[in-house]
Order: C-alpha cells, then structure tokens, then sequence
DNA sequence: TGTACATCAGTGAACGCGCGTTCACTGATGTAC
DNA sequence: TGTACATCAGTGAACGCGCGTTCACTGATGTAC
C-alpha cells in the first residue's frame, strides 16, 4: 500500500510534475485556465494520459486546492504566535501565490468534499492561537461561536477569543484580496504602507 | 442620435433584454458561465443576432460591470451619510447580487477601459462622503492618499479621512466576500450576527 | 541467472459538446418623397 | 395616401478551436518463480 517501489516513486514524481504544471498555468491564464489537455501538452504527453493520475478535472483542482491549504498553514505556523506576525505570514504567502489564494474562495468543484472544509479549520485553528480576547460577543453569537469550537472539536476556546480570530480573518481577506487584485495599487496606493496601517488596528 | 426613434427604442430594450439574460446565466452558472451563444437560446434567437448589440463578448461583459457599478453606487448613495449606513446598504446589495458584486472584482476584458476605473472611484467617492478622519497617515501614505484625491480631481480632502475610507472599504470587502463565498455559513456562523459586531468596530 | 508473466504508463482515435466570430443573405419595417 | 427605397434585425452555414472523457490497444518494465 504504502510500498517505496520504483513504480511508486515514479507515480509520486509524475503526481507533482502535473501538479506543477497545473499550478504554472493558473498563474498565467488566470482562474478558469485549469486544461487537462493543456497541462498534457505542456508535459510532452498525450491528455488521456494524465487519467492514470487523477480520476478526472475535478479530482485535480480538488487536489490544488487541498493543498494550497496545507501550504498556507505551514507558513504561518512557522511564525510567532501573534497576531502581526500572523498577519505578516498571510499576506506574503498570497501575495506570492495570488492564483492559490484566489482557488481558496473559489467556488469549489463540485460534490461536497469535507475535506475541504476541514484544511479550511486547520488554517483557521493557527490564527486561533494568535489573539487574544476580542470584545464580548453578543450570547447569541456566542452560542454560534461555541458550536462552531464544539465542531471542531479538541479544546474549548473562549468565544471572545474566536470572535476575535473571525475578525481578524475577515479584515486581513479583505486587505489580501484587494491587494492581489491590484486594487489599492490602481489607486496609486502603496499596499505595503497601507498595510503597516492595518496591522497597527488590527489589535 | 439621440433619437427616440421606433427602431432605437426598440435596440435600448433588446440591449436590456440580452444583458439581463446575462446576469441571470451568471448568477446560475457562476462566474464564466456568460456566452453569447447561451443568452441568444435564452432569448430565442440565433447566436449571431446579438452581434447587432453588442460587439462581442468582451464589450457585453464590460458594459455589466459598468453597470453593476453604476447601481452599487445608486444603492450606497441612497443613504444617510453615516458609515454604518453605508455599510448596511453595501452589504444589502453584496448580498442580493452576489455575482454582479464578484464581477466588481474579477479580472475585467483584456484591453484596459478607463471607465471602469471612474466607475470605480465614483463609488469611492461615496464612501468617502460618510466617514470622518481617522488615524493620521505616515507621511509616505498621506503623500500617496494625496495624489490619488488629486488625480479623482474634484474637492481636496483631509488625507486621514481618506485613508479611513480606504481602511473601511478593506474591511467591508472583506466581510462580505467572506459572507458570499458562505464561509461563515459553512462556520455555522450567523453573518447577520457577526456583521453587528463589525460594524461596531469599524468606527 | 534466466525466463514468463502481470502490471501499468502512455497512445491515438473517437465522441459529443460548446465556444466566439465572420459572412452572405432574406425579409420586414420605418421613412422620405 | 401611396409607393419606392434604404435601413437593419435576424438567419443559417461555416470556420477553427478547445474542452473532458472513453476506449481498445501497444509496449516497456518490474517482479515472481
């Protein structure tokens, strides 16, 4: 199952390579430019082909998109617990995958994948632990906020804390997303000093 | 030209007609989902006849986002000229046309076209319109907030007014994309609930 | 070490589909005399 | 009021393209005896 076998090897190597190339093409034509027979071609390889490693489009663009959260949660895990330092790590990881980050709030293929949803709460779960106690949520929100942890299962978490994390997020997406669409630059705005200014409010 | 001939009113009502199938093939199919070819079976017509409208794809699609900008700033404008006001009517109309409010954001037709910036700044210019000054910018940011009002022409404003604006806008995106894209739903979270609190905080 | 076999990567043809766009054309309709 | 003409909406065929996916097949290669 898990054999190191050199057919294995070589199907793990071919795994990434059209990954690789997927991703590439993203980049440059934009959301929608995910091809099958693109990718084949840009391999040297006929399309039928890539079916030996991907059951089909959607499997593959469910695959990016998994793994675009695992990368994003690595990078800001990586950094000190707090919340600049947080912020910092999520920016400069979607500034430098714009593509990846956009494929994060696309509309997601279709056929409800938890999966999905579940590497969405890990990232979600590293933010957690990088504020602190926001203003007391009202008992309604609360009791979201509590189903939510309950959910998610493992620790409890003050609901003032996740309140705060929800905030958080909410304000750095909006930030992010217009900044890679090249808004505030359209503006004549540099995003790096507004940024600074975010950051400083965000606490 | 600016006749209100029989044939004229006639093409201002098909124009209408296409564009409206439009919206609602992108508010079904999502985004890419607009063709030419599927509006024109909408409408009963053959796939050519609409080039009698609109020169081709491109110039339908820019003509949406110019209008989707056009009637956000309606909206917005249709308010007391107070921030949380506003905020309420821009997330009113968010909410109730979630792919024009994407349209705003996505990649606009290749071939850069001027009006959408202005149609862009229009709306800015409303927002600015309903907040008062907040933090003092840092001389490099309140030197870049300068230019951009210069260059949207018109009254001089305070630069910490304006960066309030921006901040606003920021956070506003950044709710509601989150709440269109339905991942507080998918929190279990209750945007109205959650969006209470924002709008505490944006102040 | 040698051989037979099972595995599996990759091919090429085909299916059915949809796309944007052009072109020459028909036929209705508003308009000018 | 009646007629001739110019305008223009709409058609159907065609072009060239790309898409995801299936299928039967070839040929190489790792593996088991």
């Amino acid at each position: 199952m898990t054999a190191g076998g050199i057919r294995d090897r070589f199907r793990a190597q071919m795994r990434q390579e059209v990954k690789d190339a997927a991703l590439r093409q993203l980049a440059e034509g934009g959301p929608g430019a995910l091809s099958i027979n693109a990718i084949a071609k840009e391999l040297g390889v006929s399309g039928p082909a890539l079916y030996r490693y991907f059951a089909g489009r959607d499997a593959l663009l469910t695959e990016l998109i998994l793994d675009a959260y695992a990368d994003l949660t690595r990078a800001i895990s990586a950094t000190a617990r707090r919340l600049p330092a947080f912020a910092a790590a999520y920016r400069s990881w979607a500034t430098a995958h714009p593509h990846r980050y956009r494929l994060l709030f696309a509309a997601p293929p279709p056929g409800y994948d938890e999966r999905l949803t579940d590497a969405a709460q890990r990232a979600m779960a590293e933010l957690i632990a990088c504020v602190g106690p926001g203003p007391e949520p009202t008992p309604a929100l609360a009791g979201d906020l509590h189903g939510w942890m309950h959910k998610q299962g493992a620790e409890v978490v003050d609901p003032a804390v996740a309140l705060q994390a929800v905030t958080a997020w909410s304000r750095l997406h909006g930030f992010v997303s217009l900044e890679i669409e090249g808004k505030f630059r359209s503006m004549g705005l540099d995003p790096d000093h507004l940024f600074a200014t975010e950051v400083d409010a965000l606490m």
